[in-house]
This record gives structure tokens, C-alpha cells and sequence, in this order.
DNA sequence: AACTACTTCAACCGCACGTAC
DNA sequence: CGTACGTGCGGTTGAAGTAGT
């Protein structure tokens, strides 16, 4: 059944033209209802309804999108009118491919806005955001392809001057200097290492603790930050009502996680992907598709950004999805993209020279593949593995007592992982390999507790000029409750007594689906299933006891 | 030349947000 | 305050084009 044929239009593009059909046809064949007996046409433009929307504009001029079908014989909805003018029609539009001026700054953009098209758009004239999104996704793919880090070694986004209106809008409750801490690695090559290691996580529990402390301490606490926040925000109620809550889950996604993971779970593959009725975790409603463990989101993010392809059976489920869209420093002014392009380079810590090592240095070939993650690619499990080289390395290369005042706790949060002992990993070893990293990184939450992270809002780093005043935590809040309650487990312990953390997720979940589906409330037992299917809350084993 | 796999990109969809009523 | 509507955005899809065999 042939509905379309293809034609030159006058402007060179190919459109089609969808040939009359039956009116039971039209909506399989590119028309949909448009009420009242009318059909909405879909698919392709031609060069005539390009021309009656034209002439529409130039009457009437943009906006108004959904009277255009009314004013005109154009059956097209007024999303469908917007999107032909924005894309394709408007005039002073840039056709082509883009010029080597424009991919690094694409580049660049992407490195500090993440998947923000529209605000990448404002600053490529002529560009649209979906031929920049096209690009990127393109580009992406390539680099997947050629096994090379999202971002070249080259594009240094240096340090961001945050615009104070920036900060007010996007960071809430947000200790300062911490995110400034976290800004000044608003750097490509951290970017680059986040998805590397989130990548590793995905296929490793231990790995995905490792990821998650790596980029918190890289970052200082790095629940704290916009990006960081950004991936948080899939496991709230909503993103309204964690914003105004106006508090933080730090380390949510590595410590509750921690708990539940084991590489049992990592086999199990009875789980589906579903976001919408999967178990609430603590960290993620994202389930991975292999294993039902509560995940965080750093595990399964759904996002259309993967290293699947040529990197995991695309056959599968995606598991090990790992988000790319980078930190979203979504600017919210014009100017705030000015001054950071305008910014000159802050010296290079030690600490982002590791993180170009393990970005450009070749991964270990040694390693063979392991018994119990034969399913996983055994590059990214060297990926993984080389990234714990590379830290055990890079501990006697970087001086303790760093200069950059402005790294000071993130470079001591980062000793604190590098002087883990890091296992080699041979072959056959991966499972004890795996706990012995997921021994090695109980050490350095505890840390981090100690320096970086308490319960409820009081943030306290390690920085000796600094004294961080505690804020006044409401106890009775859901969201403390459900951190000092993870707190209380001593960060990455087993969980003994889960009810104050389940009654917390409770209330934070009261009244949504998700929540009211897979969280027991009121449960102080602590045995009470608390998770969907056989995953319970309780019945995990920690990691290292396996 | 034929087939397949891959890439590109236009267009659609769902969702979120702002505004008017 | 709730609802409807308009608009914009980001993710996804699928047809057309291209490269490889």
C-alpha cells in the first residue's frame, strides 16, 4: 500500500506527496483526525503547503500557530506549521554542513549545557536546535564507534563565571563554595570521565560506587551540583516537589544503592524495563533491565544516549544505558554563555591531568574475561579496570596539599579514593575483584561523612579555612529522614533497621504512583517488602558479603 | 547490479510550562 | 483554583540516501 511518492520540490528538498486515499486511510498513511470530520495531514511537506504557510506568516506573521489551519487550506497542526517554519522555512536559516567553528562550539556548548538544543541554537545563527541535536547525535555515535571519549582531548571548557542569576535559578540550597568547587571541573575531560565511569558502573555495582565516588569527589560533594541534581531528580516524587524541598540526597545514588547490590542481582535479567511501574529505589524508579536491584540512576538512565551500539548486544534490554547528556549547567541567560566563552583558562589541576590519563591512555589488554560478567563486553570492564589503575597511579603523582585553593577538598576527597588499595583484576577474579572494590570504596563514604557530607543539609569539607556553619535540619522532613537514616548505616553498611528510611521514602512518595506501588508504608519491621518482586529492600546482601 | 548495513535528517510525539479564562 | 490552550523543548522514529560487499 503505497501512500507516498517521492518529488522534487521547489527548493531542491525531496518531499513527498501523499497520494489521495480512503479516509479509514489517512490516519494509518499520514492523517490524523482533526475533529469535526477533518484530517490533519502528517509526514513531509510539499513545496505548496510550504508556500501557503509562507504566505501566512508573511500576513499574519509567527505565532498563532493553530490558527493557520483555520485561515488557511494548510491541514497541518499548528505544531506541525511551527516546526516546518522554525526549521526549514524561516528565513536567514544555514543550510549545510556545519563549519569546523561551529562543531567545536557545539562541542563546547554541550560540554556545559548538556542536551540543551534550543539555548545551543540561540548561539549558531542560521543553526536550528534540531540540526544541532541531528549532529550531535551523529557525532556521538561515531565516537562510540571509534571507541573515542565523547569530548576530544583538545576542548578544554574551562572554568565557568556563573552568572549570579544562574546560580540563583538553577542552584537551591546549594552550598557556594562547594559548587564552585564543582564548577571549576565543569570541564570537558570531567565530563568525558563521568561517562566513562557511569559506563563502568553500569556494568559493575562496585564500579558504579566508584563511579559515583569518583565523580563526588572530583566534585567535592557532588550532590550538590546542578548535574548531579539533574540525575537525581528521576527518583523524587517530582521534580517540583524535590525542588521545593529544597534539600539534597547526597550520595543517594551510591550509598543506598550499595546496599542492595550484588553481582547475583547483576546476573539476574528477570526485570524489565519499565519506567513507569518499576520498583522505586532510593536512587533510581529507572530499572536496569539485567538484574532487579534497586539502581541508581547513575545505573539506568533513560536516555536515548547510549554506548550500546557496538559496545553491548543491542539485542538486549540497554542495559548499562548510560545518560550522556553531560552536566546540564542549563544557562538560563544569554549572557551566562557569553561570559564563559570570554573566560580565560584556570590552571589545570593535577587532578584533571589523571583524568586525561584515563581518558587517552589505551585500556589494559590483559584482562580476560571474567566468568561472571561473560555477557558484558570486556572492554568496558577494562575501561573500568583501567580507571582503577589509573587512580592507584595516579595517587603518588598527585601532591596531597594542592595549591588550587579551589580544589583543595576535592583533591583530598580524591586521595581519599586513591589511597584505596586497588585490586588487579585477572582473569576469573572479577567477582572477588569486585568485592574487594566494593570493599575498598567503604573507607571513603565514611570519609566523606567526615568531610563532606552529614546528614541533612550540613555540608563540611576538609578545607582547614573553612568552617561551615551546619544549617537547621527539620528532622521531621522525609527528605533527611531518608538520609540520616542512610547515615545512620554508617553510609555503605548493611541495613539494619530500614524503617525509617522506608517511611521516609513514604512521605516523600505519598500520593504518587510509583511511590504508593512499590514502597510499604509505614513498615518497621524492616522486613517488609519494600521493592517490586523479589527484591526487597532488606533482602539484599551488602556487596561484600558475598 | 543487487543486496545489506549504516547514516542522515525531517518530522512526529509526549511532556512541561506559561497564560488566559 | 482548575482547566484549556498555545507554545517550546527534547527524545524518538522512519524514510531516504549512502557506503560497503
Amino acid at each position: 500500500m503505497s501512500y507516498k511518492t517521492t518529488v522534487e520540490s521547489d527548493d531542491g528538498m525531496h518531499s513527498s506527496i501523499h497520494n489521495e486515499s480512503p479516509a479509514a486511510d489517512r490516519i494509518a498513511n499520514g492523517y490524523r483526525s482533526r475533529g469535526r470530520g477533518g484530517v490533519l495531514k502528517k509526514g513531509p511537506w510539499t513545496s505548496t503547503e510550504d508556500g501557503i504557510l509562507i504566505d501566512y506568516v508573511k500576513k499574519h506573521g509567527e505565532g498563532n500557530w493553530n490558527a493557520v489551519q483555520k485561515h488557511t487550506s494548510l491541514a497541518r497542526c499548528g505544531k506541525s506549521c511551527r516546526l516546518r517554519w522554525a526549521n526549514h522555512l524561516r528565513p536567514n536559516l544555514k543550510k549545510g554542513a556545519f563549519s569546523q567553528e561551529e562543531e567545536q562550539l557545539i562541542v563546547e556548548m554541550h560540554a556545559k549545557m548538556g542536551n540543551k538544543w534550543a539555548q545551543m541554537a540561540e548561539h549558531l545563527p542560521g543553526r536550528t536546535d534540531n540540526e544541532i541535536k541531528n549532529y550531535w547525535n551523529t557525532r556521538i555515535k561515531r565516537r562510540q564507534r571509534a571507541g573515542l571519549p565523547l569530548y576530544p582531548p583538545e576542548i578544554h571548557v574551562e572554568d565557568l563565571q556563573w552568572s549570579e542569576e544562574y546560580t540563583k535559578s538553577k542552584i537551591i540550597g546549594v552550598d557556594r563554595r562547594r559548587h564552585h568547587d564543582f564548577l571549576q571541573l565543569g570541564n570537558a575531560k570531567a565530563n568525558a570521565l563521568f561517562d566513562d565511569l557511569n559506563f563502568a558502573a553500569s556494568l559493575l555495582p562496585a564500579a558504579s560506587d566508584l563511579s559515583d565516588l569518583v565523580a563526588c569527589n572530583l566534585l567535592g560533594t557532588g550532590a550538590s551540583s546542578s548535574w548531579y541534581e539533574s540525575y537525581m531528580s528521576p527518583i523524587l516524587p517530582s521534580p517540583k516537589q524535590f525542588w521545593e524541598s529544597g534539600s539534597r540526597f547526597p550520595m543517594c545514588s551510591s550509598n543506598i544503592k550499595h546496599e542492595f547490590q550484588s553481582p547475583e542481582h547483576f546476573q539476574n535479567t528477570a526485570s524489565q524495563k519499565n519506567p513507569r511501574s518499576c520498583s522505586i529505589s532510593p536512587c533510581g524508579v529507572h530499572h536496569p533491565p539485567y538484574g532487579n536491584q534497586p539502581s541508581s540512576d547513575m545505573m539506568m538512565i533513560l536516555d536515548s544516549h547510549t554506548f550500546t551500539d557496538g559496545m553491548l548486544p543491542t539485542s538486549k534490554p540497554s542495559f548499562g544505558a548510560v545518560k550522556l547528556e553531560l552536566p546540564s549547567f542549563q544557562y538560563s541567560e544569554t549572557s551566562a554563555f557569553d561570559q564563559w566563552k570570554a573566560t580565560p583558562s584556570p590552571p589545570q589541576s593535577d587532578l584533571l591531568d589523571s583524568v586525561d590519563a584515563y581518558i587517552q591512555s589505551p585500556p589494559p589488554s590483559e584482562i580476560e574475561e571474567s566468568d561472571c560478567f561473560s555477557s558484558c563486553d570486556t572492554g568496558l570492564l577494562d575501561m573500568l579496570l583501567h580507571e582503577a589503575k589509573i587512580k592507584t597511579s595516579a595517587k603518588h603523582s598527585l601532591p596531597l596539599s594542592s595549591p588550587e585553593k579551589s580544589l583543595s577538598s576535592t583533591t583530598s576527597t580524591t586521595n581519599a579514593i586513591q589511597n584505596v588499595p586497588r585490586p588487579q583484576i585477572k582473569s576469573g577474579e572479577l567477582e572477588d575483584s569486585q568485592k574487594n572494590l566494593a570493599r575498598s570504596e567503604i573507607s571513603i563514604p565514611r570519609q566523606l561523612s567526615a568531610g563532606g557530607i552529614s546528614s541533612g543539609n550540613f555540608v563540611k569539607t576538609e578545607e582547614s579555612d573553612h568552617v561551615w556553619e551546619p544549617k537547621r535540619v527539620d528532622m521531621t522532613r522525609p527528605d533527611v529522614l531518608l538520609a540520616s537514616s542512610w547515615f545512620d548505616q554508617g553510609c555503605y553498611g548493611i541495613v539494619r533497621d530500614t524503617s525509617s528510611m522506608s517511611d521516609a521514602l513514604a512521605l516523600l512518595l505519598g500520593g504518587d504512583d510509583i511511590g504508593n506501588s512499590y514502597v510499604t508504608v509505614g513498615s518497621s519491621s524492616g522486613q517488609a517488602p519494600r521493592g517490586v518482586g523479589s527484591c526487597g529492600w532488606t533482602n539484599m546482601p551488602p556487596v561484600w558479603s558475598l
